[in-house]
DNA sequence: CCGTAATTGATACTCTTGTATCAGAAATCA
DNA sequence: TGATTTCTGATACAAGAGTATCAATTACGG
């Protein structure tokens, strides 16, 4: 029963989907890859490079970088602008949706939204040019915060 | 006739929407930043804050800085962000309008379209939380750009 | 026209977000 | 089990975007 076990280490499990963004783009199956999935894969909201290195001492910021980037490519990951310019990830779980971002906690949800595709469409008409992508992030103050203080910067562009 | 030139050096003549955001946010109207004003105001397209710094040498980084930020603040200028990450800004020339950003030249369009505030509505009946501001930025490759490159990153968040 | 307070510009500095390098370690193939 | 190739992690480096400092200058109210 167990013989296939025999000499797996105590690798974690992923997501297949997320496996599959490695092979598919010929990257081996190392330890720290998946590590740094599975550790993605239970985390909350979005998060930047630089606080995935802090939770993941083990693992080099290099890598931690170098993953993210593969995963991004992948489309496993999107890549999110803050207000003020910071970066943030965030794990998809649902394909072509669009972002909510926390002003004041980073907390990333997302969204899906017929109209949204439509409504690109109409404006692909309306302007000059090819349209090669979009980005649409919605700025909030979530549930969670206290909604008292003052919010960052909120351009509307 | 000439009674009131006589002290007036060779100020350029400014907007004066934008020049009411000077004054309106207890700031003095001096050269270099009625020479940026001016410049800006004649620019096309997008920019971003080091190009302008060696557009206009003559004023300071530290000032373009400056003042760019009292327009932005004011909401003269708009802050936006290519896929790569990289900081434009466009003077804004419509009110409640959105942005189309060539990723091969920079070139930032101007754009409005009814259905999208509509569409923020909608989605803010559908979150938890609330809506403080949004970004929707459409990158397109722009008729005057060669269409048959390929185009930076896209995402399409 | 003067005094005061804001502004300027040069420069140094900071912080974020990465990428480059490279010797040693790990994964995969045969 | 090697042999080979990729990957890792430590570290250095770099570019972008902007802020801090501060003496000299400029604008503005009276």
């Amino acid at each position: 029963m167990t013989t296939k076990a025999r000499t797996a280490p105590d690798r974690p499990v992923v997501r297949p989907d997320l496996l599959a963004a490695l092979e598919d783009g010929g990257y081996r199956i190392t330890q720290p890859r998946l590590s740094l999935i599975a550790h993605l894969e239970h985390r909350e909201g979005g998060f930047s490079a630089d606080e995935i290195c802090g939770e993941l001492p083990s693992i080099g910021r290099a890598t931690v970088y170098r993953t993210i980037r593969i995963l991004s490519d992948a489309g496993a990951i999107c890549k999110l602008a803050m207000p003020d310019g910071q970066t943030k990830y965030s794990m998809s779980r649902i394909e072509h949706h669009h972002h909510t971002l926390c002003v004041q906690c980073g907390y990333v949800g997302e969204f899906r939204h017929a109209s949204i595709e439509r409504l690109l469409r109409a404006i692909g008409r309306e302007i000059s040019g090819e349209i090669v992508g979009h980005r649409i992030e919605v700025f909030t103050i979530c549930e969670d915060c206290p909604a008292d203080r003052e919010p960052d910067l909120t351009p509307d562009s």
